[in-house]
DNA sequence: TAATACTTGACTAAATTAGTCTGTTATGTA
DNA sequence: TACATAACAGACTAATTTAGTCAAGTATTA
């Protein structure tokens, strides 16, 4: 399967989002922050997001990123296929051409596994793992780390301005 | 998740080796010319088997690998693990540092699809997929590709051996 | 008009994977 | 004993993928 930290980026960035949604839109800066991933990494991945009808953004000053259909709509899968092509575990893609024209040895296997886990990431949505997880206490402690790291900046400043 | 060609190979070669094993013993190279695997890749991996106690081997004429243990002994995950390292989808391996030292937004996701796939490659083995897959009828035509290739080559050989 | 924040797309570095190659050691057979 | 076979070991390379960076825009709001 391709499960990489691509997938894993866009799927927390979009929970970031779910998370924050009430607030009005989000820009990637804020995400970048309270979920440390490159910003430009971010705006890679949400150019995607956004072309799947995931999300929808504003510009200039207020302006971010907001969901563009409901939570409960949001699956994994749908996430992670938006920006990394396939959950797919097979060679062939499900071809049945894993050996020249043919099905290897193994192709029933991993399309066994596909449907597994295709089930799993198809059935769970942003709004479930919200819930569901320990996903509230976190995001509590990363707006506080946020909070306190932009106050400690402030202070800096303060400070080196200051004589 | 980390399952490359080199996880699939290797269950794949696996699976021919449990399909012969009355045969006594296997060569690579013959495992090589059924399932179009490269010999020299199918030495590293076989290292690998060897060294997890899945295969056992012999030298010289007459040489080769079988089973160390009962094809209903080995899962496939134990496979994949011989030669792969891991079949983890977590960043972190389950070490909840995936944010700096604390547990990201979405690791209990992963760590829950980490038990699905898990649970699945650890209850399958490969006497189970020979009797449930279609595998024995793709070994079938294996093995007579494999036959014609080899009479077309005595063939080819007599005729540039004639005048 | 100035600052903000998304948009686009090219580019690079690092890591991983897949595959190749050279040579060595052990063993059965003629 | 010589020879062929086949495992064993490990270095090496090429290709691909991933992760990340950057520059130059455009749209929008205050």
């Amino acid at each position: 399967m391709k499960l990489t930290t691509k997938g894993r980026y866009a799927v927390t960035a979009m929970l970031d989002l779910a998370l924050h949604d009430t607030d009005g839109p989000i820009t990637l800066a804020d995400i970048a922050r309270r979920q440390d991933i490159s910003l430009y990494y971010l705006e890679q991945l949400f150019t995607k997001l956004r072309k799947h009808g995931l999300v929808e953004s504003s510009r200039g000053p207020g302006g971010g990123y907001r969901l563009a259909i409901l939570a409960s709509d949001i699956t994994v899968a749908r996430v992670i296929y938006s920006v990394d092509e396939s959950i797919d575990v097979t060679r062939c893609g499900g071809q049945q051409n894993c050996q020249g024209e043919l099905r290897c040895l193994t192709h029933d296997l991993w399309m066994e596994l596909n449907r597994h886990v295709s089930e799993f990431l198809n059935k769970i949505t942003l709004a479930e793992i919200i819930q569901r997880h320990m996903v509230r206490q976190v995001s509590k402690r990363q707006e506080l780390l946020v909070s306190q790291i932009q106050l400690a900046d402030i202070n800096l400043r303060m400070k080196s301005s200051a004589p």
